[in-house]
DNA sequence: TATGAATGAGACTTCATTCAT
DNA sequence: TATGAATGAAGTCTCATTCAT
C-alpha cells in the first residue's frame, strides 16, 4: 500500500506546531486573559512543552500578537464578495448580513477575538489599532453600505447611517462578548440560542427601518 | 467656632481612605484588567502606600471583590421604583428607562464594572455568578416587565420577551464596554455621541415593538 | 545613655545595601565571571534575598555596569597628584609609582577589576571604552609623563616612551590578574610576595633605563 | 588513477571534525568565555550542527576541556630543544626566547588559551592544575635554566631566578590577554607591534641584567 | 553519521505580601 | 495607622542535551 512517504510525522508537527500552538494560545487568553495566562498551559494545550512554544514565538507577547493577526479579519473578505453580489431587496440582505455573521464569525472560535480585544485593547494599543483598521473600520463600512442601499433604494427610512450600523452589531458582539466571557459560569445567559436572537433581531430591525406609510 | 464645621479633615480622610482605594482599584482594573495591575498602582493612585492598602483589604483579590461588590447593582434600586411609579405609555417608558440608564449607570464611573466583568468572569466565578444575581437576573427582570407590560396593554406586538430583552440592553452594555476597551487609542469609536444612540435605538426599538395594523 | 536615635538600622541598611551589593558582585564576577554568576549568590553574600537585589539595580547586567564604574579609576586621582608634586629623582618617582600602585590598588579588591576587565570586555564593549577612558588611558599617560621627566632630565635614556610604558604596567597587571584567575587553585603561583616582585621589577626598570656612560 | 591521490574530500571532511570543532570552541570561548558561548554557536561556526557536536564530545564541559588540552604546551617541546641546543651568549638565547614565544606562540590561535585560562581556571580548577602542571610549571623551569645560564657564566648578574621569570613572561602574557580581551574595542591598544614591544623587552631585560662593572 | 525538533532544568525578573519601624 | 524595605513564590525565557528520523 501507499503507507510510504506521507510526509514524515516529524515534518508534518513543524509544520502543524504554530496553527496548533496559536489554536491553543486564543482559547486560553480568551478564557482568562493574557496576564493570567501562563505560556506553559498554552504549550500544555498544543501538546508540547514550554520550551518547543519558543521555537515558534520569540516571547508570550509576540505569541499573542501573532493570535490577533491570525485571526482578525480572515472572515471579512467573503463577507464583502457576498454583499456586493446580492441582488435582491436590502431587508434580505440585511437579514443574510446577521446570518452569516454568525455561521462564519460569531459561532467559530475566532469569535473569542472580540472578548479579547475588549479585555486587552488598552494594554496593546497599537494591536488595538490593527483591530479597528483591520476588523472595525471595514465591518462598519460595509455595514454602511447595506444600510445606504436599503435607503436609496426607498427600502428603509433615511436615519443616520453610521450610527444604526451601531445597533445593528450591539446584539451581535453582545452575544459573543458574553458568551466567551459569562458562558462558562452562568451557561443558561445564552441558552437564548443565537439563531433566534438574530432572526429577532433582524425582524425589529427591518420593522423598524421601515418607511413611514405616505398618505 | 468654625474648628468643627469642616469635618475635621484628618478623620474625614481616614474614612475615606477604603473609598479612594475602591474608586482607584475600579479605574485601573477596567483599564489593564486584573492580573495586570500592581496593588502599588492603587495605593499611588489613592495617595497611600502600598502597606497601607492591606491595612484596609487583606490581599489584591479581596480588593477586587470589594471593587465589583461595592459597585454592583448599586443604581438598580432607582431604576426599579420609577418603573414601578411610572403611569404613561409603555413607549415612554422603555424610553425613559434607556435615557436614565445612560445618566443614572452608562455614563459613571462605576460602567467600567461592564467591561471589568467581561475581562474577569472566567476568573472569579464566585463574583460572576454575584453578578449576574445582582444585577443581571433584576435587570433584565425589570426590563421583561417593562416590555410585558406593554404586550399586555397593547402597545407592543407580542414578541418573546426574554429574548427582546438582550437585544434591549446590547447596544447599551456594548457601548460602555467599547468605549472602555478601546476608548483610549481609537476615541472615534464613541464621538456618536452616547444619547443620540440611545435615542435612535429607542426610536428603532419602538417602531420595530408596533401591533401590527388589524385591517 | 544615647541609645537613641541612633539613624534607625533600616535606614541605616538602606543607605548600605548599594554598596554591599556592589562589593558582593565584584568578587564573585571576578571568581566565577559574569555569565557563571548568579544574581542569587550576590544577594546571599552581600547577606539578602534575591528580590532585595533587584530594588536596587534594574538588572544583573546594571548590577555589572555599576561594579565596573564604582570601581574604575577611583585611585587615580591621588596618583596624579602625588607624582605632580614630586620632586625627587625620576628613578626614585618610578620606584615609588610602582611601590603605591601595589598599596592603594593592586592589593585591593578593587584591583578584581583588572582581570574582570580581561574576561568581559569583548560581551560589554561600551564598559571596555568606558574602561579604556577612564583608566587605561590615564594610567598611560600619568606613566608616559614620569618616564618622559627621566628622559628630559637626563636620567634615563632615550626611549619609545608609549611602548615601554606597557613594559611597565605589565607586571602589575599579570600579577593581579593571574592572582584572581589562579590564585585560588595554585596558591603558590604568588607565593612570590607581591611588595619584592615590585622591587626587582624597579631594578631591572631602573638598570635598563640608565643612559649609556658617555665616553 | 588520481581518484585516490586527492585524499577523498568527505573520509578526510570527516577526519576533520573534531579539529575544526576544538578550532571553533576555542575561538569562541576566547572571545565570549565559556558561560557565555552556545553550543549551536560552536557547532555553527565548525559548519556542523548543534547534534553533531554531541558526537565527538559528550558536553559542552568536555569541549571546553579538550580545547585546552589539546592547545596547552603544544609548542613547549620545540621551545626545550631549541634552548638545550643553544650554544651562543646568554642574552642572545634570551632575546631568541622571546622572539620565538610570538612567532611560534603569542602570533597564533593558540594563545587565546591564555586569556581563556585567566577567565576561566577558578571554574575549573582541574584544568587549571593541568594547565600550571602542563604549561606553567615547564615554561618558568625552561626560563629560570636560561636565567640561572647566564648567570653562572658571569654574563647576567645574580638576581632571584624564580622571581626574575615572572618579569621576563609578564609582558608577553599581558600582550596576548590584552589582545584578545581589549583588541577589538580599543584596536588601538596593540597597535604597538609586537616585536617591536618584544625587541624593547628584550633590551631593557639584557642591560638589566648586566653585571656590575667590577671596577 | 548527521540533523534539528523537542525537552526541561535553571536562570533572571516581577510583584503580592509581610513586618519592623 | 502608615510606611516602604525586604521577601520568595511564581512566571518568562534560555540553552545544554536527547533522540527520532
Amino acid at each position: 500500500m501507499n503507507a510510504a512517504t506521507p510526509s514524515r510525522p516529524r515534518t508534518r508537527r513543524k509544520q502543524a506546531r504554530p496553527g496548533e500552538l496559536l489554536d491553543a494560545a486564543l482559547a486560553l487568553f480568551v478564557e482568562k486573559g493574557f496576564a493570567a495566562t501562563r505560556v506553559e498551559e498554552v504549550a500544555a494545550r498544543a501538546g508540547v512543552s514550554k520550551g518547543t512554544l519558543f521555537l515558534y514565538f520569540p516571547s508570550k507577547e509576540a505569541l499573542f500578537k501573532a493570535v490577533v493577526r491570525e485571526n482578525a479579519g480572515r472572515h471579512l473578505a467573503d463577507a464583502l464578495r457576498e454583499v456586493a453580489e446580492f441582488t435582491g431587496s436590502s431587508a434580505e440582505l440585511l437579514r443574510k448580513f446577521l446570518r452569516r455573521w454568525w455561521t462564519q464569525y460569531g459561532g467559530t472560535p475566532a469569535a473569542g477575538l472580540t472578548k479579547l480585544m475588549v479585555s486587552e485593547a488598552a494594554n496593546f494599543p497599537d494591536l488595538a489599532q490593527y483591530y479597528q483598521n483591520e476588523v472595525v473600520g471595514p465591518s462598519h463600512e460595509l455595514l454602511r453600505r447595506v444600510v445606504q442601499r436599503g435607503i436609496d433604494r426607498g427600502e428603509f427610512r433615511p436615519v443616520p447611517v453610521a450610527r444604526l450600523v451601531h445597533l445593528v452589531v450591539a446584539p451581535l458582539l453582545q452575544m459573543v462578548t458574553w458568551q466567551h466571557a459569562l458562558g462558562h459560569c452562568c451557561p443558561h445567559i445564552q441558552e437564548n440560542e443565537p439563531m433566534a436572537l438574530i432572526e429577532l433581531h433582524a425582524d425589529l430591525l427591518i420593522r423598524g427601518l421601515q418607511p413611514d406609510p405616505t398618505p
